[in-house]
DNA sequence: CTCTGTTATTTGTCCTAGACAAAATTGACG
DNA sequence: CGTCAATTTTGTCTAGGACAAATAACAGAG
């Protein structure tokens, strides 16, 4: 195996490291200092971008990137997350079993994986399936993928088998038609769709509507589907990963771009800090979203 | 509905223009002239990024920028396409009947869209499903997009919906386990999966070992995921909608990173127009990957 | 008139270097 | 020990210059 080397937009594309960032970082911290082609463009090694990945990792998990560019290379033993963890209160019994789950995936064996995730939806239900099993299972990746047990091709392949399982839950189900008519989506550059997968079976399960368009729809088309649908209640995912900085201002501009008889709102791990928006509801878990399906019938009756 | 102003890093998201683009169009061509805040940064309002929008839409057609930035607002009429179509040889009977299918998704009528198609795989089989049907349905897809036929959100629902119909056939299927171990992947950036989609559904027909790892692969854990799952072949896609420049540059990096013993092929309207690589293997259509296949088990007998 | 090779224009991306504000940390003080 | 202010860190923005790949325009040959 060659290391070829990348381009500033190559290692923008795979470290997902702005070009600006790149180069003030070089500027500043001296790291990364790529070669130069004859044209006096950078050239990153792959072992650069390998190290910028893993400095990328460690950010998102709190910490900051002048410490970790000082550090020499015993960062790999920094994996304890600074980011104060919720303390693991105990775990109920339903949770059990989940990491012989990512034990399958990290052995890369899907047939396993996919036959005792349907032994465990048999068994519980598609509720307590989604609620107990995928929910918290999608809480684990995250934490193993920031303490390096899980590579990217490991949650990419968790990702794809969970979701071919809650596709084919949710295609088992009548399509709901007594409750609000719900559109289900993200802004652009959110990615992450198993937690609107995850809503769409809850709410389905509960008789609503879902309108499902994908990822990463632009603001003013979010409003143009709600529109066209007539949607009551437009609803939001953002992941842990996407930048939680964003997401008041990008919230506020959508609810300006919205129908006002819509109601707008926002869940997933990206919005567990950030602060009341006024018109906005926010979601920290499945079960807020439920309730708030809930109220929203009592009021609309 | 208010109109709030975008900044640059939101005018890039929502219209795929890079900001270097952004600002070095308004230094040439005098356009968009976005506000200044307090701040001297640019404030750019809804109506100049909806023309934006657009002028993406028609670039991507074919027209050049700084005409399109000439042109008033009869742009609208300039809907005909610059690039010279194929001169839509005689429509083979299966092709019928796919308009009326679009019909359904402008009318945002899923569950009727959802049971057409689901009639249509009964009556073709998977196979002649995916290529007379959701193949050519794709590109018809494509096109309205290209003429403004489509919405963004109505492209996201027909790519919701298909995407379900052929997650569900995939999943009746007997998992493959004669053919060669091919694993399927898109690079950074490329977003579309459709075409994995249609290539999975094909190549799993045919008894071969597929490995979905979703889109968006940094390059470095293709190779890691090739190696990890001894994949025979890495199977990428390319949509029409990728920067054509950078797929060579890219997947000559990428046949560097891959274990020699990996073949690695390419599909999709992305690489149509692209030269010949050594050592990769470009396919135009669903049958160039079938025949591929066919050759490649010839082969490795 | 069509094809092919050469020159000119268009266009995207990269470069440097400076500035500033939001976020995070530190320190002071009640 | 908690709260508010000062300070550092960090990402993103700005400006204009430069260059090369892609595309169009043109010239000359068959």
């Amino acid at each position: 195996m060659n290391t070829p080397s990348f381009n500033i937009a190559a290692v923008e594309r795979d470290t997902g490291l702005s070009k600006d960032v790149l180069r003030v970082w070089e500027r500043r911290y001296g790291f990364p200092v790529p070669d130069r082609d004859n044209n006096g463009e950078r050239c990153y090694p792959a072992e650069q971008v390998d190290r910028l990945r893993l400095i990328k990792r460690l950010m998102d998990l709190g910490h900051r990137p002048g410490k970790l560019i000082a550090t020499p290379l015993d960062e790999l033993s920094e994996l304890a997350p600074r980011r104060s963890k919720a303390p693991a209160l105990a775990v109920p019994a339903s949770h059990e079993g989940l990491d012989e789950l990512l034990t399958l995936i990290k052995q890369h064996d899907a047939a396993s994986y996919q036959q005792a995730m349907q032994q465990r939806l048999a068994r519980q239900g598609l509720q307590a399936f989604v609620q107990d099993t995928v929910a918290p299972l999608t809480g684990k990746v995250g934490e193993y993928w920031e303490d390096g047990r899980f590579e990217v091709f490991e949650e990419h392949l968790f990702t794809e088998l969970t979701n071919r399982l809650l596709r084919q839950a949710i295609s088992t189900l009548p399509g709901g038609t007594r409750g609000p008519r719900v559109l289900l989506t993200s802004v652009p550059d959110e990615v992450h769709f198993l937690g609107l997968l995850m809503v769409e079976s809850l709410f389905t399960l509960e008789g609503a509507e879902c309108i499902a368009l994908g990822t990463q729809m632009p603001l003013l088309e979010i409003g143009r589907a709600a529109e066209a649908h007539q949607a009551d209640i437009v609803a939001l995912s953002f992941s842990g990963a996407f930048p939680q900085r964003q997401i008041p201002g990008l919230l506020q501009h959508l609810r300006l771009v919205l129908p006002k008889e819509a109601a707008l709102w926002a869940g997933g791990s990206g919005v567990a800090r950030i602060a009341k928006i006024d018109g906005v509801g926010l979601f920290n878990t499945l079960d807020d979203a439920l309730a708030a399906l809930a109220m929203w019938r009592t009021q609309h009756d």
